[in-house]
Parts: structure tokens; C-alpha cells; sequence
RNA sequence: GGUCGAUUGGCUCAGUGGUAGAGCGUUCGCUUCACAUGCGAAAGGUCGCAGGUUCGAUCCCUGCAUCGACCACCA
């Protein structure tokens, strides 16, 4: 053995031999309960990060279960991304002066495709350099058509059941993504800003957002407000435009802020919109999605057209020349904004497909509360979790992208002439306009074969298959080019990729019927939401049973002063060139060692050597043995006895250090079935370092050379269990041991699978 | 505005209802034949503040302070 330990010289080799093992691949025994985790799939559009080698915490929970000789499945994956990859995938069409729109978007589809293709490969790579042992004949990558099919049958079983509905509601949009987005990926910014104060006749109202006063319906009020109460029910007028609109009251307005009088705009504003609807109030949207105002005959004429921010500036402009625009005052506020390309979101009235949350998260929250799904740590996130789960609203799971499978909707072009199209013509040219007008110039067999995108009304008919017309005959038929909501994919993932038959459960692969429910899903707090809570819905809505046993909240790794990592602040640091420098098992260990339930990981280079020396001081603890073995003319395990209690010539010390491995031995168990990684792996590495080697070791050194073979014995004893302790969390080392041992023990040739979990008896 | 978390030796952080722990750093001594990615020793904390419960609190409860995160609203 090497003076240290080369895990360069070791690392590849092993991780192949596990891999032509088999041991990644559990089969199926009835007789055993099963121990099966997914991973939460990474993006394919992007190389992994710190975060992703935090799945060192299920490696070692499925390496401890493997171990203890449960069938044990660690499904991995790779995810689409929808709209983060075709945000990455366009900043790259960028680059070379090209945008989404010079493509119809089955060109699209296959650059994007061909893209991912290579991310994904570079991904998987990396794991395999973390070491983590997850079953590669079972990895699934979203778009794959067996997993597409399974999610399309859910929509359309959703569909059947009543729970997915085409709306119209107010959306947050992003203009330059081109897509709505759910609630929970808008972000809020702080900026600085001006209230502008303008006269509406009879009333003042103050907003920030003056380029939308063509669009308000009403000016409100708040019940309470005396000073308005004599105004109630007459009418205030749109200055520019002198359109009269009536003067309403909502609990909702804040008097103390601005005027107390404010505009209503329904398209355009969520509170807007929420007091549109119950007052009954005509909607009228002036933003089209390119973020121009619309040539609509409200718009004064040298607005339209305009970007939302020149339209702005152009309406002030006209205001202050009108004698309109009282007063302005600086105002810092937040303003939502997309969470991938950070442009203003604007809310607007766009029709959308929803799923009915209600109905699906109530059973969701019931199974968390009868246990049945337990959260660690359970008091903060279980919290977080029905705080959710509890105020949920309708899902949107419409995308405008092109990365992803399009919604299994068609639509009759003869029933629906209105619908809006983009397409792109013979010539190369983008051609915009409603089908009805198209259709005098265009073939329908032109606008389908160079498709972008079209837009049907909220009352378009349609149906769920793309045989001839029902009502009408035609064959002129296009598929929705709204794309699914990835969550809507991923919350289906533990279904999916284990085989589920979604028409008839019955049918369901053997693998489904044996490893679902799946037993720990291990993941980041930051997509409880997003992912967590969809799975339990779609699991609880097709199976009636969990998808997962255990919910368990892993750390987040942030940079040394705390901060969160991210690309944009350049604090990155790659587990890659961790793995490169100090080996994967200290990078593993580092990530693992002392760090408490759920709390942040500050990774530092010195953390990870401090690890790496841990790894080293095994080797060499190990490589003393393998030595005094040697040196005792020992040819294998055969010529030493077995370490037992009753043998002759034990010693009180030789006693005191098994009866610590034992007490140790049973601690790692207890902790590792609590979730506690981080108190496990500190007493095992003070049992290692300070109870083996610097005492125990130590002290036997003058036994040794007088050929006692009982503390030879005690050593390899001890060795051995810790190794088979120490393995889950840094397997290269311990199996790389094992295998330079081969001579000092029995069979099994692999470390991770055919020797058992030692007992602390 | 609401919720949650953090506050422990110089730094980074574990932890427990019964007189404080680790790693790194620091100081001193070691080219000891497993390891200088090492060995031996040492210094260093009234566990944020104020109350309460308890025979006893760093740990439980209440309030406060500071930092951080998340959610909601922001016309």
C-alpha cells in the first residue's frame, strides 16, 4: 500500500467495478421490503453544482440499506427544464445574433434536444465521480416517450374528472421569455420609483403605472373613507381620453396611501383584476404579449405601439402638457419580475390551462397530518408545508416555450377561425395574424409546417384527440402549442419512472408494484413547493397511497460568508474541481461531517482537506495492519483467528476497544435511521482517529512484537466493521482498502453489497 | 405585516435537563520505523440579554435585541 492514499489511482477503477457488479441494480424480492429512493432529477441544461453533491446524503442512506441487504433502488434522472433551459438554450441563440423567433419551433425542439443531449451525459458522469451508487438501467430523462405517454394520459384523466379547465385569468407574463409563469416563480425587487398623482375629474388617484390608465374600468375607494363618501357612485373621468367610469367602493383599498382613490385596471394588476370580477367590470387590455400597447382605439394614437416603458414616459409627457398630472413623489416598491430573465413581469389576462388544486391538495395535506408521509426536521417544514398546501390556488400549467410536450388539446380551425397564429412562411418570414385572415393567403398545410405558436380564445372548442372534427368534419386541426408546466412532469416523476399504468393501476410494472411507495425523498427546502407538494398530489390523486414514506430536508450549501451560490454572484464553487483536488470521498465526507438538520453548509477548501486527511488516515491506519499482518508471516485471515470475546489472551484494553466499536457500531444505526448523517459521521470520526489509532493502536504496538496474535486479531476486527461503518460516506476509500485486504479477510469480493451491516451486539 | 431559523472558545460549526465539544487557527515540543494529509502537550467560552419553570437550564417557557431566510402586500 501507498504511503497516502492516491485517489486518483482508485476512484474510476472502483466506481466501475461496482458498476459491471450489478449491485447498483436491485432485484426484486418478495420477501424483502424494498428500500427505494428517487432523485430529485437534475436540470439536463446545465453541469451539476455543490447543491447536487449533496446527494451524498442519499447515497449514504441507500448504501446503509444496501448494506443491511435490503433490495434497494436509487432511481436517477435527468429533467427537461422547460422554460430554464430554453432561457439557457436562447442566451446561447443569442450569442449568435439569432432568437427563438427565426425558428418554427420543431427546429427549435431539435436544437434544444440535441443540446440537452450532451448535458445530460456530462451529468451523469459527475455523479459517477461522486461515487453515487444509483441504478443507470433505471434512469429515466423526462422527455422520454414512455414517460411523455404516462403524463398525457394524467391530463386527460385530470380532464375527464373535471379538474383541469381552460381560463382566463390574470397571468404574470414575462415579455421577453414569452411565457406566464405560476405564482411561485415570480420574484420580488425592490425599486425606486415615482407615485404619479393625477386628476381624474372629481378625484385625485395615485398610481406608478400611468401608461395603463386607458385600461381602468373604475376608481375605488375604500367603504370606510369619509372623505370619498359623497363621490361613491358618481363618475370620474380618464383624463387624455375623457372616458367616464364609475366610482366604487373595496375594503381592500388602503387609505392612507396616495389618494386613497385608486385606478382600476383588471387587466393589467392583480388587485385590479380580483375587484373587476366581483364588481362585474368590463376587462380591457391594452398590453399585447410583446409588451407594445395595443393599437386599441382607447390609446391615444402616439402611444400605441409603444413599449410599456416609452408608453410611460409618452403618457406623463401628454399629462403634464393636459394640466393632468398633479404631483409626483419618489416611492420605493417591489416589483415582480421573472425569476429566470429578471424583465418586469406583466400581468396580464391570457387564456391558460389550470388544474383544480383544491380537490387534489386536500387529500396532500391529510396524509402529512395522519403521518402517513412524516417531514424531517418536522416542525419547520411541516409547517411550511401546510402553510402551502393550504392556501394553494388554481395551477397554470401553461407554458408558451417550445421546450416541452405540448398540451393534448386540438383545435378545430374551421370551428375556431379567431385563433391567433405565428408561423413561419416559405420565405422565411415570421408571419403574425388571425387564422381567418391568414387562411386567404396562406395553405393550412404552409402555417402547419412552419408553426410557432397560436393563441385560441377562452371559448375555442376543442378536444382531446386529433381525429377529424367532432362537430364539424374538418381535418383541420392543430395541436395547443402551450407546453406543460415542468412540475407538471416532474410531480408525476416517482409514478413515471417506476412504471405506473395510469388507465388501469393494475397494469402497472412489477418494479411499480414492488418499490412504490418509495421510501425517503430527500431534497432541498427551497422545492417543497414546486415539487414536493405536486408529487404528493398526483401520487395521493392516481395511486390513493404516498408517494414517498419520508420527506427529508437536506442542508444548502452557501459560500464561505453564508451566501447562497449562485452563477450571478460568482461564488460558485465546482464540486467537480473539489472531486479533482481532494478526492470524491472528501468532498462527501466534508459535505456530511458535523453539519446539523437542514442548516447551511459553508464549503471551504479547508473543510474538504480536513476531510481528505480523514480519508488519509484510514489508508494509513489501514496500511499499519496490513503491514503487522505481513510482518507476523501471515499469509491470510485463515492464520489469525477470528476475533472473539472468549479467545485466550485478551486484554482489559483489547475489551475496552471492542466494547467502543460496538457502542459505536449500534450509534452510526440509530443515527442513520433518524436522518442524524451529521452526528454520525462526527463519532465516527473521533472512534477512528482518537479511540482506534491514537489509543488503541498505540498501545498495542509493543504486543506486537512479541507475537502475540491477539491484538492482530483485535485490529482486524475492528478495522474491518469500521470500514464497513465508514463506507456509506466514503466509499472509495473503504472499498479501495477492501480491496487491497483481499487477502486478510473472507469473501465478499465487493464491499457494498455481500458484506452485511455489522452488528454492535 | 406574517412565519421560521440563527445567536456556543479567534474562525467555522456540532451538541445535551445535571458542573461545555470538534475541526481549523494559536503556543510549546517532536525528521518516534502507519500517516508531517502526522504525533504529544497547552492556552482559550459565566453557551446573545432579561425574566420564569425546575432540586438543577446552554438545552424547556415568556419577552427583548441583533442577524438571516421565506411568505404576503406595496395603486
Amino acid at each position: 500500500m501507498d504511503k497516502v492514499f492516491d485517489q486518483k489511482k482508485y476512484e474510476e477503477k472502483i466506481y466501475s467495478m461496482w458498476e459491471k457488479s450489478g449491485v447498483f441494480s436491485p432485484k426484486i424480492n418478495q420477501k424483502r421490503k424494498p428500500f427505494t429512493v428517487i432523485l430529485p432529477l437534475p436540470n439536463a441544461n446545465d453541469p451539476m453544482h455543490m447543491g447536487h453533491a449533496l446527494f451524498t446524503v442519499e447515497d449514504i442512506m441507500v448504501r446503509y440499506h444496501r448494506m443491511l441487504g435490503d433490495p434497494t433502488l436509487w432511481l436517477p434522472g435527468g429533467d427537461h427544464a422547460g422554460i430554464e433551459t430554453q432561457y439557457v438554450f436562447e442566451k446561447h441563440l443569442a450569442s449568435e445574433g439569432k432568437s427563438r423567433f427565426d425558428f418554427d419551433r420543431k427546429t427549435l425542439y431539435k436544437m434544444i434536444w440535441d443540446f440537452c443531449d450532451k448535458n445530460k451525459d456530462l451529468n451523469k458522469n459527475q455523479m459517477k465521480l461522486l461515487g453515487f451508487s444509483m441504478d443507470w438501467s433505471r434512469y429515466h430523462y423526462s422527455l422520454e416517450p414512455r414517460i411523455v405517454a404516462k403524463v398525457l394520459k394524467t391530463f386527460k384523466k385530470l380532464h375527464d374528472d373535471g379538474l383541469v379547465y381552460r381560463g382566463e385569468r390574470i397571468v404574470n407574463y414575462c415579455t421577453r421569455c414569452g411565457t406566464a409563469f405560476s405564482d411561485l416563480e415570480v420574484v420580488y425587487k425592490e425599486q425606486n420609483s415615482f407615485l404619479y398623482y393625477l386628476d381624474y375629474g372629481p378625484v385625485q388617484i395615485a398610481t406608478t403605472r400611468p401608461e395603463t390608465i386607458f385600461a381602468d374600468v373604475a376608481v375605488a375607494v375604500n367603504p370606510k373613507d369619509k372623505r370619498y363618501n359623497n363621490l361613491v357612485g358618481k363618475k370620474a373621468t380618464i383624463p387624455l381620453i375623457n372616458f367616464k367610469i364609475p366610482i366604487i367602493t373595496n375594503e381592500n383599498i388602503d387609505i392612507k396611501f396616495g389618494t386613497g382613490a385608486l385606478k382600476v385596471t383588471p387587466a393589467h394588476d392583480t388587485l385590479d383584476y380580483e375587484i373587476g370580477v366581483k364588481n362585474n367590470l368590463q376587462i380591457i387590455s391594452i398590453i399585447e404579449q410583446t409588451g407594445r400597447i395595443k393599437s386599441d382605439p382607447r390609446v391615444p394614437d402616439e402611444i400605441q405601439g409603444l413599449y410599456v416603458n416609452k408608453a410611460r414616459q409618452k403618457t406623463l409627457e401628454l399629462l403634464e402638457q393636459n394640466g393632468k398630472l398633479v404631483k409626483k413623489e419618489p416611492l420605493t416598491h417591489s416589483v415582480g419580475v421573472c425569476y429566470k430573465c429578471s424583465n418586469v413581469i406583466e400581468p396580464m389576462i391570457i387564456p391558460q390551462w389550470f388544474v383544480k388544486t383544491k380537490p387534489l391538495a386536500a387529500p396532500a395535506i391529510a396524509a402529512v397530518k395522519k403521518g402517513k408521509t412524516k417531514i424531517f426536521p418536522k416542525k419547520r417544514f411541516e409547517k411550511l408545508y401546510f402553510d402551502w398546501m393550504e392556501n394553494i390556488i388554481d395551477w397554470n400549467i401553461s407554458r408558451q416555450v417550445v421546450w416541452g410536450p405540448r398540451i393534448p388539446v386540438w383545435y378545430c380551425f374551421n370551428c375556431n377561425s379567431q385563433i391567433q397564429i405565428s408561423f413561419i412562411n416559405k420565405n422565411k418570414e415570421c408571419v403574425k395574424g388571425v387564422y381567418e385572415t391568414l387562411s386567404q393567403r396562406y395553405s393550412f398545410d404552409e402555417i402547419s409546417g412552419g408553426l410557432q405558436s397560436i393563441l385560441a380564445p377562452k371559448n375555442a372548442s376543442y378536444q382531446l384527440d386529433n381525429k377529424r372534427c367532432h362537430k364539424c368534419g374538418s381535418d383541420k386541426l392543430l395541436q395547443e402549442t402551450d407546453t406543460f408546466d415542468t412540475w407538471f412532469l416532474s410531480g408525476q416523476w416517482p409514478l413515471t419512472t417506476l412504471g405506473i399504468d395510469v388507465d388501469n393501476i393494475k397494469k402497472s410494472s412489477e418494479d411499480f408494484k414492488y418499490f412504490y411507495p418509495t421510501s425517503v425523498l430527500d431534497t432541498l427546502w427551497d422545492i417543497l413547493f414546486f415539487w414536493v407538494g405536486r408529487m404528493m398530489m398526483f401520487g395521493l390523486y392516481l395511486t390513493n397511497e404516498v408517494p414517498f414514506r419520508v420527506v427529508h430536508i437536506h442542508a444548502r450549501v452557501v459560500d464561505q460568508f453564508g451566501k447562497k451560490m449562485s452563477k450571478s454572484k460568482g461564488n460558485v464553487v465546482d464540486p467537480i474541481v473539489m472531486v479533482d483536488k481532494y478526492g470524491a470521498d472528501a468532498l462527501r465526507w466534508a459535505l456530511v461531517a458535523g453539519v446539523g438538520p437542514a442548516s447551511d453548509i459553508a464549503i471551504s477548501d479547508d473543510k474538504v482537506k480536513g476531510a481528505r486527511n480523514f480519508a488519509n488516515k484510514i489508508w494509513n491506519i489501514s496500511r499499519f495492519i496490513d503491514m503487522k499482518l505481513k510482518d507476523a508471516a501471515v499469509e491470510d485471515y485463515k492464520s489469525i483467528p477470528e476475533f472473539s470475546d472468549k479467545m485466550k489472551g485478551v486484554s482489559p484494553n483489547d475489551k475496552k476497544i471492542v466494547e467502543k466499536l460496538n457502542k459505536i457500531i449500534n450509534l452510526t444505526s440509530k443515527y442513520l435511521e433518524s436522518y442524524k448523517f451529521g452526528l454520525a459521521s462526527e463519532k465516527l470520526y473521533a472512534f477512528v482517529w482518537h479511540d482506534f489509532a491514537d489509543k488503541y493502536l498505540e498501545s498495542v504496538k509493543k504486543r506486537l512484537e512479541t507475537n502475540d496474535l491477539v491484538p492482530l486479531s483485535v485490529l482486524r476486527h475492528v478495522l474491518f466493521n469500521t470500514l464497513k461503518l465508514l463506507h456509506p460516506f466514503i466509499p472509495f476509500v473503504t472499498e479501495s482498502i477492501w480491496q487491497e485486504l483481499k487477502s486478510q479477510r473472507k469473501s465478499p469480493d465487493i464491499m457494498l453489497v455481500a458484506s452485511s451491516w455489522p452488528s454492535g451486539k
